[in-house]
RNA sequence: GGCGCUAUGGUGCAAUGGUUAGCACGCGGCCCUUUCAAGGCCGAAAUACGGGUUCGACUCCCGUUAGCGCUACCA
């Protein structure tokens, strides 16, 4: 048996902007599949396009993939660094037949839709007519390049036959050549389209695998004659369906946060967010949904890959989120915590090292109730601050009474009595309390929780006195008498 | 316009000729809980349409429709 060689595979991301999360899922698939393969992932930046080109934003695309912890074994290549070796490709393809200069001006496209509805006969049918350029004599060759004419060189695709491919996701596929045109090579400009940058660069890296989004799907075949022509083996493609809006047209900005570092920003976690992208386009075949990476990288096949575009759904991945907040170890949840209290000012160094068993325990009596990261900064604030507000609902529900002022006056004496500061001392005192006073315990329990967190939603109230302890606890209460009324 | 791809509840997926079409999100209800979540249980909700092939089609073939992609000296 054949020592087969590992696979080799790419992400190739063009700096016009962000990491958006169509291509963060086309990188995570990448990743995964070198990860299941034991292959190499290459990160390869093709920064052709000077005009839309904005060098500043690579590092924001580097940061984002960091963020999800898709780590390239090799890279980043800048094709903006490697322009002879797509040169010297063109020339070659000159020489051997494969392509020709072309004169013709450069048709500066406008939009998706600028060709008029109304004459479209006579112009579209030109786009796939073959460049007349093709067939000048090498006279008139000659001429035009003394004339000081600039040109462009363009591939000379086959007038007749048919082009296959293997499409791991797509299955077999065939076209037939006179669909294609004379696409080019080189710009006038001598810069390389995608195709031929892509090309060259996927030969010389050794790329087995080409997996991206199937917006290319249509222009395979157009590579698949350039490695041909080029004496190259043609790898195994595989094309992974495009994510869409609600409205399901393709995903941008104007569906909301396409940015992989705005879900950062918003407080999701990598390894939700990961799952979450992991699970739109791909199955592992099963019913299992909460995979984290270690499983979704012993899982992936591209023969799971579906052939389906899919709707964004940022209400699963928010469920997404709760869950790895919930079920993550909790001291792998603890430096985001970590984090997020940072950002919004709260952190306390102690919560590192004397007080770290407190903020364990904290976290984790929190976290059910969390969705995103910044529920521990605001909801959750009375945890980490003296400094907080009562909730106007809060207020407005459960301190309406008019006895609450002076129970919680005397729950406050009857708590700072305590000589053992746990669950059931503070259950069995504060219920004594509501007993003696003659009001039910869940009025008490109400109006302690507002007082002592600010708001109406917290975890059980004897567990929450425990984590704030005693003194707290009874200086909040007292604190709030007076507040109620005003 | 041409060429191509796709088509299971609102959304993401499962079921690769034989199931009462399954799971999850979301939605509604119940339980738990004198808060809110989490969790448990129950419910509404789908094979785009029309033809074939077959004893039998979500599954295979054809057509229609729809969506998307490509049709650039963008990637």
């Amino acid at each position: 048996m054949a020592l087969v060689s590992k696979p080799r595979v790419r992400f190739a991301p063009s700096p016009t902007g962000y990491l958006h999360v169509g291509g963060a899922r086309t990188a995570l698939f990448n990743w995964l599949f070198a990860r299941h393969e034991g292959g190499t992932f290459i990160l390869r930046v093709e920064d052709t396009d000077v005009e839309r080109n904005r060098p500043e934003l690579v590092e924001g695309i580097l940061q984002g993939l960091r963020w999800l912890s898709v780590a390239w074994d090799e890279g980043p290549y800048f094709q903006s660094q490697r322009l002879d070796r797509y040169r010297n490709a063109a020339e070659d393809l000159l020489k051997s037949g494969f392509a020709f200069l072309c004169f013709c001006q450069a048709v500066q496209y406008a939009g998706a839709d600028a060709t008029p509805e109304g004459e479209e006969g006579t112009e579209k049918i030109a786009r796939t007519a073959p460049c007349p350029c093709r067939d000048l004599t090498s006279a008139q060759r000659e001429q035009k390049i003394c004339e000081g004419a600039p040109y462009a060189i363009r591939f000379a695709a086959p007038r007749e036959g048919v082009t296959r491919f293997e499409d791991a996701v797509f299955g077999q596929r065939e076209v037939q050549n006179v669909e294609i045109e004379d696409f080019v090579l080189l710009r006038s400009s001598g810069l390389p389209t995608y195709q031929l940058g892509a090309v060259v660069d996927d030969v010389a890296m050794g790329i087995t695998h080409v997996i991206r989004g199937a917006d290319h799907l249509s222009n395979t075949p157009k590579q698949v004659l350039l490695y041909r022509a080029l004496s190259a083996t043609p790898p195994i493609f595989a094309h992974v369906p495009l994510i869409l809006g609600p409205d399901r047209t393709r995903l941008s900005k104007r569906h909301g946060a396409t940015s992989v570092s705005l879900y950062a920003d918003e407080g999701f976690l990598p390894e939700a967010f990961r799952n979450f992208l992991a699970l739109l386009g791909w199955s592992p075949g099963g019913d299992e949904e909460f995979l984290p990476t270690s499983e979704l990288i012993s899982r992936f096949t591209l023969s799971g890959v579906s052939r389906t575009n899919g709707v964004f759904d940022r209400a699963k991945l928010e469920w997404f989120n709760s869950q790895y907040l919930q079920k993550l170890p909790i001291d792998g949840l603890l430096p985001y915590v970590k984090t997020e209290l940072r950002r919004s000012g709260l952190w306390r160094a102690q919560w590192d090292d004397s007080e770290r068993e407190w903020f364990a325990r904290t976290v984790d009596l929190l976290r059910p109730r969390t969705r995103l990261l910044p529920d521990f900064s605001h909801w959750a604030r009375a945890f980490f601050s003296d400094d907080f507000g009562y909730d106007p609902d809060a207020r407005a529900k459960f301190w309406k009474d008019p006895k609450v002022p002076e129970l919680l006056s005397k729950l406050a004496d009857a708590l700072d009595a305590l000589v053992e500061w746990s669950h059931d001392p503070c259950d069995h005192a504060l219920r004594a309390l509501a007993a003696a006073e003659g009001v039910k315990a869940g009025l008490l329990i109400n109006a302690t929780r507002v007082a002592i967190v600010g708001r109406a939603v917290a975890p059980p109230l004897f567990e929450t006195m425990v984590v704030l302890g005693k003194s707290r606890v009874v200086s909040r209460l007292r604190r709030a008498v007076p507040a109620v009324a005003a």
